[in-house]
RNA sequence: CGGGGCGUGGCACAGCUGGCUAGCGCGCAUGGUUUGGGACCAUGAGGUCGCCGGUUCGAAUCCGGCCGCCCCGACCA
């Protein structure tokens, strides 16, 4: 592609609405367009560069034996009805009806649709298993759009969905995309890491987020680096920290009142009573589809509502109001605590039954208690992990230190279970001629997510630095000076030699100054910059940079394919 | 949905407590000089000041409503 002829809208200016990285850059170097919040146009560029990450998507999930086909946008809302999920994803999704007043969604998702056409055309185990995907739209009314394509309304995403007759079955599935999805993100350049997840809303027994490492992300993750466990931090596992060293016999404490005037916060009582948060042992009442609950964890933790909700069993949670704890406790807000709370059940995290002694409310106005001790004074009715995971916490798994780190979730892998099959009756028949229902995972990639996570990590000051597998182009040949014919002949001459060698060229043929295309061809990033100027030309020579670390070799003119052939193959084992 | 901020040529912004033909830089067009890191000179095009209403002799500026955009939070496959 001949600059001139092409569509790169570059920018020297940032716009306004840009916050990171990827989006300032995506909207500068000419790849996308805002048309309205969460809404962008992917340029001619921006979509060479989608298409790539697309075509990478496509021979994996081949290779791993999915089938493509593509499912409608607009569905027909019954189906949501059918699985329940019509309320589930309720705000979540973008609704229409049609002239007939008919009421349908723009997809978020296709479990729904691909559940029904394989419970219409699966009859037999000799059809299984199967696994479809598609590379499509999705839309999603997300409550706050962000970041450019990071999380937009309307994006592109690779969904999978297998369909096995046994558990075994579904776990190769699974365990084939999880494969899949590793070789995905590793060719695109990016360092992406699996981590354990709570299924959610889409239900199922277990999953697998994909999480590349990046400070503008918006999940969190926790990870081992000594024995490689890793998990998000919804689904993090926390095991009982040591108790605190006590000295001589507590056996014969007994909890004793103290007043504390208006301190209610943790932060409060524990300066107040001269003793650390994690002394402190926070009662919190939740209501679980409307039933109260009193969750206890340590003053220095925080409660995983995910947690809580799974071992309650529960669909709602939220944390009561002060009427409702009032009514339960017998004491205000800020003042409750665990000793002598009865009609409610009482769950407690592991942290804190592993306490000696602690502090606590004593369902009193102004007054809590002190020397209260787990097991002793108070008895929960279940004890179970409970607590947000937190930095440098004990690893579940070996007993080191892990880490807490954000990351941007560009893939999810879901087994699925029957939730689906059943909702739709997939059912086959068994060799037996017994109906059997099927069993189900789904596998998202983001695309347009993927792709806002290449360029959140390959950049530097001067702008994107796209990986070799991935650039829209590979290389930018730059004609410094077209007003001289025997030099724009030779950038001709090589301009139809690389593509001839399968390289995708964009030459910069522009009369513009030398500094203004430099300038574009950093932002843009290719990855290698063949520059033909005078200097060099007169010489016989051509200068090759590769965009990643800015070296900068000087050869003759037959050196040059030699030279680029070179280059190609290390940049692209960079990636292996 | 709660809190905060913003809306002025394509981009980025100035325009103070109400006052002149609404300005600057970048970009764009034309001509010329330039040609290895976003050149220079000259000329020029381009603006319903987000929309609607109100106050006023007079509103980009003050007031009200609406819309849109961004950030924080809640929320979220």
């Amino acid at each position: 592609m001949r600059v001139s002829k092409a569509f790169i809208p570059t920018l020297k200016e940032v716009p306004a609405e840009a916050e990171i990285a990827s989006h300032k850059l995506m909207l500068r170097a000419g790849l996308i367009r805002k048309l309205a919040s969460g809404l962008y146009t992917y340029l001619p560029v921006g979509w060479r560069f989608i298409r790539k990450i697309e075509a990478i998507v496509r021979e994996e999930m081949d290779r791993a034996g999915a089938l493509e086909l593509v499912m409608p946008q607009l569905q027909p809302i019954e189906l949501w009805e059918q699985s329940g999920r019509a309320k589930i994803m309720g705000r979540e999704m973008m609704r229409l009806n049609d002239r007939n007043e008919r009421p349908f969604v723009l997809g978020p998702t296709h479990e729904e649709i691909i559940t029904n056409l394989a419970a219409n055309e699966i009859r037999s185990y000799k059809q299984l298993p199967k696994n479809y995907y598609q590379i499509a739209t999705k839309f999603r009314d997300e409550i706050r759009p962000r970041f450019g394509v990071m999380r937009a309304r309307e994006f592109i995403m690779k969904d999978a969905y297998s369909f096995d007759a046994t558990d075994a079955g579904a776990n190769l599935s699974y365990k084939a995309m999880y494969e899949a999805y590793t070789r995905i993100f590793h060719r695109c350049g990016l360092d992406a890491v699996p981590v354990e997840a709570d299924t959610g809303a889409m239900g199922g027994s277990s999953s697998h987020e994909f999480m590349v490492p990046a400070s503008v992300g918006e999940d969190q993750m926790v990870r081992c680096s000594d024995c490689g466990y890793s998990a998000n931090l919804e689904k993090a596992e926390c095991v009982a920290e040591n108790p605190s060293e006590l000295t001589g016999d507590r056996t014969a404490l007994q909890p004793r009142e103290v007043l504390t005037p208006g301190q209610k916060t943790i932060e409060q009582v524990a300066a107040f009573l001269k003793v650390q948060p994690c002394d402190l042992i926070k009662t919190l009442i939740y209501e679980a589809d409307g039933k109260a609950t009193a969750v206890l964890i340590r003053g220095d933790h925080e409660v995983n509502e995910v947690k809580l909700k799974n071992i309650l069993g529960c669909e709602e949670l939220s944390l009561a109001n002060a009427e409702v704890i009032e009514s339960v406790t017998g004491g205000p807000l800020g003042f409750s605590g665990p000793v002598g709370l009865k009609n409610v059940p009482l769950v407690a995290d592991i942290s804190v039954m592993s306490m000696k002694v602690g502090a606590t409310g004593a369902n009193k106005a102004d007054t809590h208690l002190m020397d209260v001790q787990p097991g002793k004074d108070f008895t929960p009715l279940k004890t179970a992990d409970l607590r947000v995971a937190k930095d440098q916490d004990i690893c579940p798994r070996c007993g080191k230190k892990v880490t807490l780190s954000w990351g941007i979730e560009v893939g999810h892998c879901f087994k699925l279970g029957t939730k689906y099959s059943q909702a739709f009756n997939a059912t086959y028949l068994d060799e037996n001629g017994k109906e059997q229902i099927m069993i189900m995972g789904c596998y998202g990639i983001g695309v347009t997510r993927t792709a806002a996570s290449v360029i959140e990590v390959h950049n530097d000051k001067d702008g994107i630095i796209f990986p070799y597998s991935v650039a829209p182009y590979h290389i930018a040949l730059l004609n410094l000076n077209p007003s001289v014919t025997p030099m724009t002949e030779y950038c001709e001459k090589l301009y139809n030699e690389f593509q001839a060698l399968g390289y995708e060229v964009l030459y910069d043929d522009r009369d513009e100054r030398p500094g203004f295309k430099f300038k574009d061809a950093d932002l843009l990033g290719l990855p290698i910059r063949v520059t033909v100027g005078e200097r060099n030309f007169n010489q016989e020579m051509v200068e090759v940079v590769r965009r990643s670390n800015k070296e900068s070799v000087l050869v003759s003119q037959g050196e040059l394919i030699a030279t680029l052939s070179k280059i190609k193959e290390d940049l692209l084992k960079e990636l292996c």
